[in-house]
DNA sequence: GGGGGCGCTTTACACCGTGTAAAGTTGCCA
DNA sequence: TGGCAACTTTACACGGTGTAAAGCGCCCCC
């Protein structure tokens, strides 16, 4: 595993994050990496067998850096529906510019890579789990929408929130960061919670 | 213009549209292309300058093949507000099945080919007018969801019908093409209504 | 202090897919 | 008959990933 504490892994790691936090477009050739990281190509693949199992690890090891459980921890503590999909909406809307870079280099790879697209499935499933979570949540107080089935409210909520909607507001449609997430926390209520007073 | 109606081209562009109809992983390079047109690789280059373009003057065939112009019309001619929206998301969410390998290829080159970057772009500027002309009905009406800026709610419904977000619910998610159109409309409905009856 | 091994560099090369270049073939029409 | 146009065939450049192998420096240990 890579969370073993070898320095020149973990610069060449943190180099591929940095030039992946870069705006789009973003350059992130093997050699780019391994220039940023101070060290030769060849060295990028002593310690990674493939572009994919590189960006597969920093994708790890962002999650370390920022987090990313921690964040998760008022959603999970909520005693309401209401309150844990709106903590979770606010930590995944938070979470999403961090990742930005690595999501979209991993997703990128999704295509042609069968360990990058598990990878990336991987991480769905678990932000997946936790939309049902909320949803289900929400269900049990009786707060879901009449006619509105769990399963494809959790669908609906996961696609909302989903990396390439943030990408297509923000980056495209110039929303501010901001305005994206209130306007998550408005959407998904209208969504999923019974009509009539949707805020309260 | 490759409106010529030259019949290797033609032919060529066929054999392209075939290949990406297939389920994915679809495999379209030049070559399999031009095999599949029976003719030889440089026969393409004689005809396409590139793969982007071939790809983009696919994207343009299939939209004469498939009227995509005439499936819009019921959406114009709507009288009310909420039956342009219905209408227009009925067009839509018909269509996208339909053009889905192009737009998958299309969207495969956007990082690295800023022509077919510029063709997506561009189709996804008209189909954004749609929204924002179905909302703008909809405002007109009265009948646009309190609170809800329209310069908003047409990328909301923009992002909420967008190709990938199908692609999520259909393909990953496994839901029926009947499934996510009524859904659609349904979610739609709820974002961009007022509360109360959105179905009426 | 000499030997080994580890981590890294350097150089070179195979592979894949796109795109360019140019010579050769076929068939049609004047 | 000559000539043009469309197409084929062969060959090659390029960028990016990944493999292979030889060389170099440094530290540790006997």
């Amino acid at each position: 595993m890579s969370s073993s504490p070898n320095p020149t892994a973990e610069k060449i790691l943190d180099a591929a994050l940095s030039l992946l936090e870069a705006p789009p477009p973003v350059r992130a050739r093997m050699s780019d990496i391994a220039r940023a990281a101070g060290v030769s190509r060849q060295a990028v693949y002593l310690h990674f067998p493939s572009r994919a199992a590189l960006l597969i690890a920093a994708a790890r090891r962002l999650d370390a850096v920022k987090e990313t459980d921690r964040r998760l921890a008022p959603s999970r503590a909520a005693a309401t529906g209401r309150a844990r999909l709106e903590a979770f909406i606010t930590a995944w809307t938070g979470y999403i510019p961090e990742i930005a870079g690595v999501a979209r280099a991993l997703l990128a790879m999704e295509a042609t890579d069968p360990d990058a697209a598990a990878a990336w499935a991987d991480r769905m499933r678990a932000f997946h789990e936790g939309c049902a979570a909320a949803v289900r949540k929400l269900d049990e107080d009786g707060d879901l929408a009449p006619g509105c089935a769990p399963e494809a409210a959790a669908d609906l909520l996961f696609a909302l929130l989903s990396f390439r909607t943030w990408e297509e507001l923000t980056e495209r449609r110039g929303w501010s960061q901001a305005a994206y997430a209130a306007e998550m926390q408005r959407s998904a209520a209208r969504l999923l919670l019974p009509p009539g007073r949707s805020s309260e």
